[in-house]
DNA sequence: GACCCGTGGTC
DNA sequence: TGACCAAGGGT
């Protein structure tokens, strides 16, 4: 498949092609945030950040995290629990800690100085071969692929390439033609030129192909295939959970939060104490939740009815949350930590106990 | 290679 | 409204 890329590419008008490209993209370019300058570390931020991320919703996160941590010292010596603050509500939580180690290794190692060399680069922690490719092209103006999903619909409708491209492999086969594609003289702008052409106007449906720059040189739209690449298999269906979850509350008006573990999903987010429901146990939800409570926590709580419920859709799994109320009538050894409702502001949740906390807030206590 | 890892927007 | 998506990476 490789070598039939390369064939084609043998009789690809690739300076045209370059051109058409770039001259588009310098006149028509989004004023984004992250293309103020070329400080590396501005790049790699953005990069993480829209990792499977959209640019709208991206926008005002960076902007906050620039201002709160404007270089790599100050996310290197920044507090974990803020960082994650900085976070919340972006998902795959991974990234950022990811991030601020990867970095704190750039202080270390490197002087401060994000490395410009693909294998160096390539050692930091979240940086895989897109985010290496994006950083060394994009800042150092380095001629390396920075092959995502915008690069690999693209190509495919421009050189008719039928490869699924949710497959891993696949994308090896759009690396090796962004090899023979990019322009030695401007790397940092054609990267980001297919992107955006990706963004703009090669749009995954409804293509807007009259106002393509490179429409000449496409090889689907001279076919008329281009609403039928790029090839993308489906992806399995989230998996449904039964869950419960207390907002316990105590005399003094504090709330008891539970951090989640280091790895994992939401990892090192806090939470309100839950479990997963056993829909076989013959026990009310209600009282699962109220053993689980005393057995994990060592928390005797009165608990309300059922109170509300939350969904959350995860890329994976679906929470079904039942929602109760406590008051806390006795409490032994327990990992769960009191807060007052101006403390819980520094914490870190998940969408999922933000919708949590609403029910509670609704809820009439008298 | 398969699976895990979030969220909000769109049609 | 369910399905699909959006500048992927780790294990």
């Amino acid at each position: 498949m490789i070598n039939d890329v390369q064939n084609k590419l043998q009789s690809f008008p690739i300076k045209e092609f370059q051109d058409d490209l770039i001259n588009w993209y310098l006149a028509e370019k989004r004023d984004l945030p992250w293309r103020k300058d070329q400080d590396p570390y501005k790049v790699w931020v953005s990069e993480i950040m829209l990792q499977q991320t959209r640019v709208d919703t991206v926008i005002p996160y960076f902007n906050a995290f620039i201002t709160k941590f404007p270089t790599i010292n100050a996310l290197a010596d920044a507090d974990e629990e803020e960082v994650l603050k900085a976070w919340e509500g972006l998902g795959y939580y991974s990234r950022v800690r990811n991030l601020q180690a990867a970095v704190k290794e750039v202080k270390e190692t490197y002087s401060g100085k994000v490395p410009d060399s693909p294998l160096e680069i390539s050692k930091l922690k979240g940086v895989g071969p897109y985010t290496k490719g994006a950083i060394l092209s994009i800042a150092y103006n380095i001629p390396e692929p920075a092959v995502d999903g915008n690069v690999m619909r693209v190509l495919s409708r421009i050189l008719s390439i039928w490869e699924d491209i949710a497959k891993p492999k696949t994308r090896k086969i759009f690396e090796e033609a962004t090899y023979e594609l990019i322009s030695k003289e401007d790397p940092s702008s054609f990267n980001q030129a297919v992107m955006e052409l990706g963004a703009l106007i090669c749009t995954p449906t409804s293509p807007k192909c009259l106002l393509c720059p490179v429409r000449e040189h496409c090889t689907a739209f001279d076919e008329g295939v281009q609403s039928e690449l790029p090839i993308k298999s489906k992806k399995k269906k989230p998996k449904p959970l039964q869950m419960a979850a207390a907002v316990l509350y105590d005399n003094t008006g504090k709330l008891y939060i539970h951090k989640r573990p280091p790895a994992g999903l939401l990892a090192n987010l806090w939470e309100y104490p839950n479990l997963e429901l056993d829909s076989m146990s013959g026990k009310t939800y209600r009282d699962q939740l109220g053993e689980f409570l005393l057995n994990e926590y060592g928390i005797e709580a009165e608990l309300s009815e059922l109170t509300g419920t939350v969904e959350h859709v995860f890329s994976h799994l679906i929470w079904n949350i039942s929602v109760f109320i406590g008051k806390v009538k006795n409490v032994n050894d327990t990992n769960l930590l009191p807060v007052t409702e101006e403390e819980l502001q520094r914490y870190a949740f998940p969408v999922s106990h933000q919708k949590i906390y609403q029910i509670y807030k609704k809820a009439d206590l008298s």
